[in-house]
DNA sequence: ATTGAACCTTAATAAAACCTTAAAATATAT
DNA sequence: ATATATTTTAAGGTTTTATTAAGGTTCAAT
């Protein structure tokens, strides 16, 4: 998925942006209206994300002009304003979405991916995740093999890295949904990647929350 | 699209009912608060919208119990009132948008579509208030995680924050109704969370009523 | 000031949830 | 057919969280 971002604060465009790729995601980004502009009206992005208040235009006002020429990507607008009139203002506008700043990016990557409809990730070859490299094809994870179980839990936990999952939805997603099995299956496989995972020195952790589920995190110290 | 539209003034309500429908809008109609709140519940509608003044039952009342009970559809309010205030009043428990009346239909259905557009942005996953952030997926408070019973206790204060819940309340909330738990439940947790926001340095306490019970506030010197 | 009720805090115990390991069963390759 | 790898099962251990209980503090009424 590639996308266009357009925000004048650098420091969050950053912290952001580093999210997004982590994720699989190619962010271009614009620190101003105009530029933002000019780089949206091209065809080639799967979603352009829109901060309001921009030097130079307005995130409104390159809503606008891009709905004038019926350029038809989806659009999420960022706002610190959360009212509800700011909102309106935008979804009247043609804007697909609204996220109210500070958001949480994992919402973000949520609503982009419920945006653009196919699951990202989905039929990628190689995920890429923190340190990690995870090839499909030759289910490695970096210079170590997987298991068949092992693979696609990791693949479960890669798509929209940043939601838990709780251990019924990895059962179906491994076992199948007609396969009620026991919550240890899921535990002893995670165990299995855990090993592997530190076998491997990688700072990506399976992270458990419990009653809830399991989600890789990267930890950055 | 179907929406609820709970409106005393017949004359008015068949105009309207009729402009929606031939734009291809179904179109359900309650002529006081009580039937509209029963309505409302149901999660079948793709929008709500309230009068203000409704025999038996307000429209912020309906609100309120709606959004008390987490019932997410989106809410339209109508009143001949366009005082600030009741604008103000009306989008803090959680309306949507706000339409003063007189109004043209051409405007109500604008901003239905507006509203109707938005992909599921009703489910939150995401809860601010003050300088927190709750993270409902991850369970976590900023950078900290919650334990599942002091989760539930923010997600019962966050419902509404202006109003006080009292024990009884959390408890039916946390433990289930049937459970006739302890007073004392409660206090563990709240000291419980307490600390957690102390550690976090957050302006936000859990302030109590004695006798009344708790709420959140938000501490601006 | 004294008192009792409501509330707070903390620590111990109990109960779940989760983790790990290894043996048994099954599948796969040689 | 045998060896090897993987999955399933099961058991016991560890950790986290919930509950209980006890003693302390605050508050408001007298």
């Amino acid at each position: 998925m590639r996308i266009l971002y357009v925000e004048d604060e650098k420091f969050l465009a950053d912290a952001v942006i580093h999210v997004l790729e982590k994720s699989g995601i190619s962010v271009e980004w614009a620190d101003n209206g105009e530029d933002g502009l000019n780089l949206a009206i091209k065809p080639i992005y799967d979603c352009i994300i829109l901060d309001v208040m921009l030097p130079k235009m307005s995130g409104f006002d390159i809503l606008r002009h891009l709905r004038e020429r019926e350029v038809k990507t989806p659009i999420i607008m960022l706002s610190a304003l959360s009212q509800a009139e700011d909102k309106i203002k935008g979804l009247n506008y043609g804007a697909d979405d609204y996220l109210a700043k500070p958001f949480k990016t994992a919402e973000l990557i949520a609503r982009l991916q419920a945006l653009s409809r196919r699951p990202a990730l989905q039929d990628e070859k190689v995920i890429r995740f923190g340190d990690l490299y995870y090839d499909k094809e030759n289910r490695t994870l970096n210079e170590l093999d997987l298991t068949e179980k092992e693979a696609l839990l990791l693949e479960t936990l890669l798509i929209e890295p940043d939601r838990a999952k709780n251990k019924e939805h990895i059962l179906n997603h491994i076992w199948g949904s007609d396969n009620y099995g026991d919550d240890n299956y899921v535990e002893v496989y995670v165990s299995y990647l855990r090993k592997k995972l530190k076998k491997l020195n990688s700072k990506v952790q399976i992270k458990t929350i419990r009653n809830l589920g399991y989600k890789l995190v990267y930890k950055v110290e």
